[in-house]
DNA sequence: TAGTCGTGGAT
DNA sequence: TATCCAAGACT
């Protein structure tokens, strides 16, 4: 028997297939996106919803239009560009990956997986959805929403497990034979995940695998294991680091200890939060005891 | 591996 | 109003 000889399934068609009139018309899914454009969209993707990341995407681009460029950036205007997206170590990481790809990689993004997981930033999934749209190489490409489908579709369970490792298996198990439909499978299922096997109120009347569906025909059963724990916000370190960094990104010039101040009233957890911006970079301290954005 | 890291719209 | 949750990575 060869090797590899994808077996393909009929859910992985009816997923390619329905892709075909219901994905949405996102900028970085339009022809001749290179891999950069895709790099970029897939880091303020991470965590983040649609809507948001599509004006700070186009904004990027047209500013950095190359990791050369991006990288040749003061890395307090990469903050401030980032705007609101929200994690913005994200930018940091982002700025890095670009050096390394100017530096060592003449300015291309790095196609093989191995070399993109290198890359600060970069994690299992980044890498295989840049491979995987940027470069329309098969691979298996797993977030939360293919997690989402596959916990339904294929176990049966209303949620995913905790434990992850065999989820590249099984998405792959479920990619068509053909070459350039299991491309397309991959950004297909993430869509369903997106627009109809949704976390909350699954829209199954017009899913295109209800019929062969575990969790459908099982009867939809409640999720029956540990309740996913939720995070808090409110007073968070989260919180105050966010809202220092606000007072930052608004300044044009160094400001004073005191502006901070009226950011937070907790000094303890100020004061933590602080030293943690400084210490991620996202912050520095200036000769005379201002604070501003990285130059 | 579980906790941490922003933000804001939807329900 | 409070909670959920969104194309994860890193430690």
């Amino acid at each position: 028997m060869s090797a590899a000889a994808p077996e393909g399934s009929p859910a992985g068609d009816l997923v390619v297939d329905w892709y075909a009139s219901a994905a949405r018309d996102l900028p970085w899914r339009q022809p001749g996106v290179d891999a950069w454009a895709v790099l970029v969209s897939e880091v303020m993707l991470q965590q983040t919803p649609v809507a948001r990341v599509e004006p700070l995407w186009r904004q990027w681009l047209e500013r950095w239009p190359t990791p050369a460029d991006l990288a040749a950036a003061p890395t307090g205007e990469v903050i401030r560009a980032w705007g609101k997206l929200g994690y913005p170590r994200r930018a940091l990481r982002l700025q890095a990956a670009a050096g390394a790809i100017a530096a060592d990689h003449g300015n291309v993004v790095p196609s093989d997986v191995e070399t993109l997981e290198s890359l600060p930033g970069i994690g299992t999934y980044t890498a295989r959805a840049v491979a995987c749209f940027g470069y329309g190489q098969r691979q298996p490409v797993v977030d939360t929403n293919v997690r989402r489908v596959v916990a339904r579709l294929v176990h049966g369970r209303a949620e995913p497990l905790p434990a992850r490792a065999a989820d590249l298996a099984d998405i792959t198990a479920l990619a068509p034979a053909d070459h350039d439909r299991a491309v397309r499978f991959s950004v297909a299922v993430m869509e369903l995940g997106a627009l109809v096997c949704v976390a909350r109120t699954p829209r199954c009347g017009s899913c295109p695998v209800r019929t062969v569906c575990a969790w459908r025909l099982a009867g939809s059963p409640a999720h029956d294991g540990p309740p996913r724990k939720v995070q808090r916000f409110a007073g968070t370190d989260r919180q105050v680091r966010g809202r220092l960094l606000d007072v930052l990104r608004a300044a044009t010039d160094p400001v004073p200890q005191v502006e901070l101040d009226a950011a937070w009233a907790d000094p303890v957890q100020r004061t933590r939060c602080l030293d943690s911006l400084l210490a991620d970079g996202l912050v520095v301290q200036t000769d005379d005891d201002r604070f501003a954005l990285p130059g």
